[in-house]
DNA sequence: CTCGCCGTTAACTGTTCGGTTAATCCGCTC
DNA sequence: GAGCGGATTAACCGAACAGTTAACGGCGAG
């Protein structure tokens, strides 16, 4: 189970926390599962990072760097809006094809300690100041689009809520998925490469006049 | 904490546990937690459900038994493709008001207990069963509409995905989507009586030719 | 009235787990 | 090649926790 035995020991660890994190949750994963898969004994963990609960937070931290900054960077830009929903969803694909688990251990970690990640997701990414420029960008978009009679009068939270929708909750719930419909792992990955076409078609088209 | 003592303590165990475990989840979750919130003493929960595992089952079985089967029956009717989706909103965001929580409880489990939870939901749904008439039922609709020129050519499963997207994932993900975007449980309530009303726009706009 | 039984409890047990400690290893410097 | 310091380990510790046990309470049957 030891990885390949790279010099940076710390940086093993973190990525050996990583993966059992993401496999286990923060409550159900052992310090003993994690130093065996980073190929190290467990006092080392201690030595790097104090704490479980510290090892813990970093992975969190990197878990929710790679999952916000790319959806609301790219909403957030200038350009128009059909181009924003194509940047989204090659960006946040290829980030997701590397990182399927990620969007149910964030879900996870945020429904069971909401406050912990909300300070942690505000360190991470500075989100109240651009929250103001996130939603006002794309609001007066979707304003001049219902005024000009292409799209309803949408909201921003509704259109960036429906891209997560379409973009991460058949990741975040792929083994509920595959339980339930038989959607298994190659045809969540084909369902993803439609998406990456198509998601501009679905997002303006459910919002459409 | 305690409940009122209604008289049937199985029951009222049953519910602590439901508490609990959404709160915390499966691994989070303490029995003397459970207990206090019964208002009994922890050894009763060993006498009524003999493990901290098979109280979760009974959890989770509950949990499976009020997601799914009001989507997957109301879109294996054979009402028309409109009036399943008003049926599916309506039914769902009733069940989803009440136990907001429960998504985000089914995502985790069904992340950290795949197989686990595949075997619990096979034995509370006869799935295997329905699944060929749910995506055929629903499929020769979507292959009708596609014929007529409203829908382009689409498959069942990718309707059944942006349907729980619009509605379930806002629920599964509210903590997350609170933190990100300030979309507290009053905007959070709202947006779920938006969909109420306009699921069946955004999901047959979504899909529109 | 009392015996038996289900429901309930306080106290206990064994184990798992996060964290600590003291010793060892090893490469570098002088 | 002695000594130093950071990296690493085996062994250990205490707390938290799921699960057990033995005793108790009260109520219904006889």
């Amino acid at each position: 189970m030891a990885e390949t035995d790279a010099p940076d020991t710390e940086a093993r660890i973190l990525e050996a926390a990583h993966r059992v994190f993401l496999r286990r949750g923060t409550a159900g994963a052992r310090t003993q599962e994690i130093a065996d898969e980073a190929g190290v004994n467990k006092a080392l963990l201690h030595y790097y990072f104090r704490t479980k609960d510290k090892l813990a937070e970093a992975v969190a931290m990197r878990a929710v760097g790679r999952l916000f900054p790319g959806i609301l960077g790219a909403l957030a830009s200038d350009r128009p809006l059909r181009e924003k929903l194509e940047r989204v969803a090659a960006h946040e694909l290829d980030m997701l094809e590397e990182n399927p688990y990620l969007p149910g251990f964030l879900i996870s970690e945020f429904q069971y300690q909401p406050e912990r990640l909300r300070a942690l997701l505000q360190t991470a990414v500075p989100l109240d100041e651009r929250r103001a420029a996130i939603f006002g960008a794309l609001q007066r978009q979707l304003d001049a689009e219902a005024e000009a009679g292409r799209l309803r009068p949408t909201r921003a939270e509704d259109l960036i809520v429906a891209v997560m929708g379409f973009l991460v909750f058949p990741f975040a719930a792929a083994p509920m998925l595959e339980a339930a419909l038989g959607l298994d792992a190659d045809a969540r990955r084909a369902m993803a490469e439609r998406r990456r076409a198509d998601l501009p078609d679905l997002v303006l088209g459910a919002f459409a006049a």
